[in-house]
RNA sequence: GUGGUUGUAGCUCAGUUGGUUAGAGCAUCGGUUUGUGGUACCGAGGGUCGCGGGUUCGAAUCCCGUCUUCCACC
C-alpha cells in the first residue's frame, strides 16, 4: 500500500491524500459504505460502482464468518470475486461486535468466547484466528482484533481494555507474519487505538499504536453515545501522536458534521450504518439538513428529492412519490434513500477534498456545518 | 315471519365468576438510529363498548325492547 499525501489544509489539519492498493486508487478523504454481509444493504454493483462510486466498501469479519462461513469464501475465491467488486475492500474484525453484542460475550485474555445471534451455537475468535478468517476473506485493509469498550465507561476498566487490546495486537502481528497471503495480492493491517474518552489513555494508546510501525492506523472505541465534543477531543488528542505520513480511520463515524469536524482533525477514513441504515428507516442527508421523508409535510410535496442531483435518483423521483414508498412499505424506498444517502456522503467528502486541495477547507466547513445542522 | 348468531379504536379482534382509568395487532402521527443482531426500535393520538331502558354499590359483561350482521328453517 502507497500513502500520497497532497495537500494539508492550512488553518486546519485537513488533509488530502491518496491511497494505493492492489484493487486500485483511494482518494481521501474518503468514506468508505458498510456492506457487512457482503453487499452495501439494497444498492446494485453497478449503482454502487456509477452512482455512488467510493473507492472502497467494508465488510466485517463476524458476520461473513457466521454466513457465508469462512469456507465458502474460500472456494469463492475471496469475498471480491464472491461480490463481485473490484475496487477495495476494508473488513473489520469483530471487535465491534464484541461490544454490540454484549449480552451473547465473555471477554478473556486468550480471546472472546461469543454465542452465535443466528443459531446459538458458541465459537471462540481469537488475535490469530481473526487474522485467518480475514485472509480468506481477503479484504486489502484488514483490521487489529481490538475490545471496544462501551460509553461511560470507568477509568480502571478503559485502561485495562486498552492495554489487553494493545497485547492482542502484538498477537495479530505475530500471527499474521506466519500466515500466508491466500490471494495475488497485498492486504494492509491497521492497528487500533483505544482508551475510551480518556485523554492520557487516548494519549498512551495511540503512541504504542503508532510504535508499532503499521501501513495506516485507526481510532476505535467512540461514537459509541457520547457527546461529539468529547468524540472530537479524544481525535484531537490521538491524530497529534499518530504518524502525519500514513492514512488515519476513524471507525465507526458519523453523522454529516461530525466527518467534516474530524477530517479537520485529519481524519483520512471513515465509515458510518447512518446513510445506509437511516436510509431504510426514511432519513435522508442533504447539504441543508436531514429530511424523515414518513413525515405527513411530504405527502403532497412533489418536489425532486434533492434539487442538487448528486445522483440520478435525486431528481427521478419526487418527494411525494418516495414517501409513499415507504407508507406503503416498498422496498424501492429503501433503495432510492440509501443510493441518495450514499451518494450525499460520498460528495460530501469529495467536496470536502477539493476545499483542502484548493486551501479553503476551514472556512467551507464552516459554512457546511451550520447549513446541514437543521431538520428540514 | 320463526329460531339462532353478530355488534367494542379507522380495520381485524381480545376482554375471566359483573369490580379501579376498556386492551392488542395493523393503520395514522411523531421521534430514535454512529467499526449494521435493524422490513427495526420508542412514543403519541384515537372509544357514548350499536341504540334506548332496567337490575345492581358497581354493567362491555345480567335482563327487556329496538336496530344491525350472518346462518338455518318456513
Amino acid at each position: 500500500m502507497q500513502f500520497d499525501l497532497k495537500a494539508t489544509d492550512t488553518s486546519t489539519q485537513a488533509r488530502a491524500a491518496t491511497i494505493t492498493t492492489d484493487h486500485g486508487k483511494i482518494e481521501t478523504p474518503i468514506f468508505m459504505p458498510v456492506g457487512t454481509v457482503g453487499t452495501v444493504k439494497g444498492v446494485h454493483q453497478r449503482e454502487l460502482e456509477q452512482d455512488i462510486n467510493p473507492d472502497i466498501i467494508l465488510g466485517n469479519t463476524y458476520h461473513l464468518y457466521l454466513r457465508p462461513k469462512t469456507c465458502i469464501l474460500e472456494k469463492a475465491g475471496g469475498l471480491h470475486k464472491f461480490m463481485n467488486w473490484d475496487r477495495n475492500i476494508l473488513t473489520d474484525s469483530g471487535g465491534y461486535q464484541v461490544y454490540s453484542l454484549s449480552a451473547n460475550r465473555k471477554i478473556k485474555e486468550e480471546g472472546v468466547k461469543f454465542k452465535s445471534h443466528i443459531d446459538g451455537s458458541y465459537h471462540t475468535f481469537t488475535p490469530e484466528n481473526v487474522m485467518e478468517i480475514q485472509r480468506t476473506i481477503g479484504a486489502d485493509i484488514i483490521m487489529a482484533f481490538d475490545e471496544c469498550t462501551p460509553y461511560p465507561c470507568d477509568y480502571q476498566y478503559a485502561k485495562r481494555s486498552m492495554h489487553m487490546t494493545h497485547r492482542w495486537l502484538e498477537r495479530c502481528i505475530d500471527h499474521l507474519k506466519k500466515t500466508p497471503l491466500k490471494y495475488n495480492y497485498h492486504q494492509t493491517f491497521f492497528p487500533i487505538v483505544q482508551g475510551s474518552t480518556y485523554k492520557d489513555l487516548r494519549k498512551q494508546s495511540a503512541e504504542y499504536i503508532a510504535s508499532v510501525g503499521a501501513e495506516g492506523n485507526a481510532i476505535g472505541g467512540l461514537s459509541v453515545g457520547e457527546p461529539a465534543e468529547e468524540m472530537y477531543e479524544m481525535t484531537a488528542v490521538v491524530t497529534e501522536v499518530l504518524p502525519k505520513d500514513k492514512p488515519r480511520y476513524l471507525m465507526g463515524v458519523g453523522t454529516p458534521i461530525n466527518l467534516l469536524e474530524n477530517i479537520s482533525l485529519g481524519i483520512d477514513m471513515f465509515d458510518c450504518v447512518m446513510p445506509t441504515r437511516n436510509g431504510r428507516n426514511g432519513m435522508l442527508f442533504t447539504a441543508y439538513g436531514s429530511i424523515n421523508i414518513k413525515n405527513k409535510k411530504w405527502a403532497d410535496d412533489f418536489s425532486e428529492i434533492d434539487p442538487m442531483n448528486i445522483t440520478w435518483v435525486d431528481t427521478a423521483y419526487s418527494k411525494a412519490y418516495l414517501r409513499h414508498l415507504f407508507t406503503v412499505n416498498e422496498m424501492l424506498g429503501r433503495q432510492i434513500a440509501t443510493i441518495h444517502n450514499l451518494g450525499f456522503y460520498l460528495w460530501l467528502v469529495r467536496e470536502a477534498r477539493k476545499h483542502i486541495l484548493a486551501g479553503d477547507f476551514g472556512s467551507w466547513k464552516n459554512k457546511m456545518v451550520k447549513q446541514m445542522d437543521n431538520k428540514l
